[in-house]
DNA sequence: CTGTTAGCGCGTTCAT
DNA sequence: ATGAACGCGCTAACAG
């Protein structure tokens, strides 16, 4: 004969070592645990009186609903997912605390899983927050490849945060128009004198080479292509010494590599050599000079990733791209 | 009469919109679902064709098992949880990841949970981690409370990484010697002559606490309690003013606003100052110049946290405190 | 041995 | 206000 732990357990005492389930809290109510459910739920159907009872009942025995339990029967989590492959690019730390900031506005809660470039753990991070039933991922690393998105999409709304290497089909997007961003940093720079401007990146990552594309294109329109050189910020020293007064870098982190070269070379910024960033993260305030960098609506994108995935928990179909207008914001380093 | 889905679905045939559920691939396979659950999990009792067909049959219908319904059943998630209030500090940021790197050894997979230092949020992501049944906790912030911690750790073990302010019992920790960590810095200046060692401070946390009480104990065995002072660092103008030689930070992120300061005040460093830090972060390196710093055993610290869990796990009951010893790293900011 | 049945874990929902 | 069923995978007990 089968025997619920009604039966087995002593009522109103809590097995030790063993969270009190719906069933404790009912028994000890002493009613049944259809109505414990509802009442701590604030559903209606149930007496002011009783309902008071369980809820003190609960109270007593420090109930705690499961929530795998419950994600196991309503399908759903509130739970979001954020992939990041980057802890130490404040500009993708950044992002994450305004996406949380905005999920935490919509009721969502965030999870946070973090993963290197190694082949295959990101896509593992991405199965692990999937396997939660995640209501929604957030996908902050172009590291993360198209098919491990697609993939995903399968299974729960996917907002990218940046640029895919190749389009993928069934995910949202939000990030920013970095041949602009580019642009606007030319065109600075050209305002300021400054014509031999080398471009420092050491990414084949999408992003950068869009900006790389934006930087070939204005330095075209202003006639100056013959200045136009990409290095990697191993080969700044090089670069350099050929000649140049100015270096766009793709993202702070290398103009801060940039820099650093001066500071050991000897090189003034912005009086030899002006320096531009992109992201206006935390560390083109850290630097010194202060950073010229192009400033990303973190803010923004962070809200508009949320609003995104609501929009796509809530039903709609199709495919969704934001692309932001960036910034420049400029400092002592041009 | 109550329908089963063996009964009500085609077999073979996936629904649509709906994940293959192990019911799915035994219909399919023409199994009972235990003998799929056997199967998959390479338990023994199955014969090696049926076995074959199953995992190519599963194979086909893409099929994953629920992490909820098992985490449900088997009480056990085989994740760990790691909360964290700082993104923006690359210490706190590399000891998450040698915790993700030791975890992943040990089999287990990291979910990370940021909140920062407001009260309750930290808190609440501390229950969320534990609402997920993780199988374990580390902390990576001092800003989570005694009473959270000693709930937490009700819940599932919990590790602290660093101190906490006052001893909370049923969880254990690592963390370095902070006291011996500072002595270090106080005995390298004086070492190299300097004796007005300014300590500069922003913090009431306990780490904080330890290297001021460890700097001020260090300065009297040197017989230079009369140069001790302590400031936070909006107060590094005045203090400076007051006559220092050198400053000793209470972590590298303290210590690259001293440096800032020097650099917008045109102190030389080390020339007119030495600058000490504490965590020997990659903000330590991206200094310039480089800096001196108290190096924490990160990858250590990590890989014992871990192995703490898994203890606890293993059902080890009493309290264990490690503390490691830290090393000074000399650079050019002295 | 190979494979099946029944029931558990826990919270939600629906018909009664 | 309640019992029964359900979401999904695991497992003890049992049949062939």
């Amino acid at each position: 004969m089968p025997q619920s732990a009604q039966e087995t357990d002593e009522p109103g005492r809590a097995r030790v070592g063993h969270r009190p389930t719906i069933l404790d809290v009912a028994a000890r109510a002493g009613v049944s645990k259809s109505l414990v459910s509802l009442a701590l739920r604030g559903a209606p159907g149930v007496g002011a009186a009783t309902r008071e009872r369980i809820l003190q009942t609960a109270d007593e025995l420090g109930y705690r609903s499961n929530a795998l339990a419950r994600a196991l029967r309503e399908r759903r989590t509130m739970l979001v997912g954020v992939v990041i492959s980057s802890l130490s690019n404040p500009y993708h730390t950044e992002i994450v605390t305004s996406v949380e900031r905005a999920a935490e506005a919509a009721g969502l809660s965030v999870l946070l899983a973090h993963g290197s470039r190694e082949r295959g753990r990101l896509a593992g991070r991405v199965e692990a927050l999937l396997d939660l039933h995640v209501d929604g991922l957030v996908v902050v690393s172009s590291w993360v490849d198209a098919a491990t998105l697609q993939a995903a999409a399968r299974r729960a709304p996917v907002v990218m945060v940046g640029r895919t290497l190749e389009p993928v089909s069934g995910i949202d997007s939000v990030n920013n128009d970095d041949e602009l961003g580019a642009r606007l940093v030319v065109d600075h720079l050209v305002g300021r004198g400054r014509e031999r401007i080398l471009h420092v990146s050491s990414s084949r990552r999408p992003a950068g080479l869009a900006r790389r594309d934006g930087y070939q294109a204005a330095m075209r329109a202003h006639g100056l292509e013959r200045f136009a050189r990409v290095t990697d910020p191993a080969g700044i020293g090089a670069a350099l010494a050929a000649g140049h007064d100015a270096v766009f870098a793709r993202n702070d982190v290398e103009a801060f590599d940039v820099l650093d070269h001066a500071w050991d070379h000897g090189l003034s910024v912005p009086g030899d050599l002006a320096v531009v960033g992109y992201d206006d993260s935390a560390l083109a305030l850290r630097a010194r000079p202060r950073l010229t960098s192009v400033h990303q609506p973190r803010e923004l994108m962070g809200e508009r990733a949320v609003a995104l995935l609501a929009e796509r928990i809530g039903g709609r179909a199709g495919d969704r791209h934001e692309v932001l207008a960036p910034s420049l914001v400029v400092r002592g380093s041009t």
